[in-house]
DNA sequence: CCGAATATACGATTATTTTCGTAAGACAGA
DNA sequence: TCTGTCTTACGAAAATAATCGTATATTCGG
């Protein structure tokens, strides 16, 4: 079994990962139209932009068919627990329970019961 | 008063700051041995970093005296908030409690028995 | 007073990321 | 078939980040 290769993706490959992502396949202009609603950039350059991750091995792509697609080649979850663990060691002095703190105390976006009751079974979990 | 403008400190910025929230005050050399911990780069490099900072506001000094003192002009506290608010934006589809669940079940950094009773306070609080 | 050590300033280089112009091939409709 | 549109490929510029070499000033021990 070959090393998982931790690439950090970088702050526009991030956007572009968070539609495939959602997608599941798409072209590069489904995913350019997707980008088109938060910023505002040529197609060429969403274009190149995946070739390059293509190259990263951040995204799969078939081109078997003149309009390739794409699809991400790094799920969601391994990218959130690798760069959350960055962000850990970078601003929380690596403890995930200041994180969680801040997270949960986040005025702006209170959680739903719900939510609060996911987040308590998990803990009822941890403390057995 | 005016509005606090967000600087987003880049990743080698973070480092720096993360030195200046632990000590307070400190001065370049100080910062810079701090750094060697964790990374291997030059004196001037680090002096470099820290100048532009305090061009960009990240950092206050005393330049009164020769060797220079320096101190966060940003709170940890805020900065955490700002960084942690884009992440959960671009990575978790704008929920915090999908950023919780990942955090609390990093196998590789378990949360102490005591931090979990921080986080169980900090959880009943917010159910009532 | 002299020299070594240490400080900041500053420019330049390197690396990385983002952007876009242009070319060339494929395709579809008139 | 011709023509306009859409596609990928490619190169290179522009923007940002990080690194370091060198110059110059200050301080201190002797």
């Amino acid at each position: 079994m070959s090393a998982p290769k931790l690439i950090k993706p970088t702050e526009s490959e991030l956007e572009i990962l968070q539609i495939l992502w959602d997608k599941g396949l798409a072209t590069v202009r489904e995913v350019h139209e997707g980008l088109s609603r938060i910023k505002d950039a040529g197609y060429t350059t969403t274009l190149k932009l995946m070739q390059i991750m293509h190259e990263k091995g951040l995204v799969k792509r078939d081109d078997s068919m003149r309009t390739h697609v794409y699809q991400a080649a790094v799920s969601r979850e391994k990218t959130q627990k690798h760069l959350l663990s960055k962000m850990i060691d970078n601003l929380f002095g690596g403890s995930p329970t200041q994180l969680v703190i801040q997270a949960l105390g986040d005025e702006k976006r209170k959680a739903s019961p719900d939510e609060l009751e996911r987040i308590q079974a998990l803990l009822d979990s941890l403390k057995k």
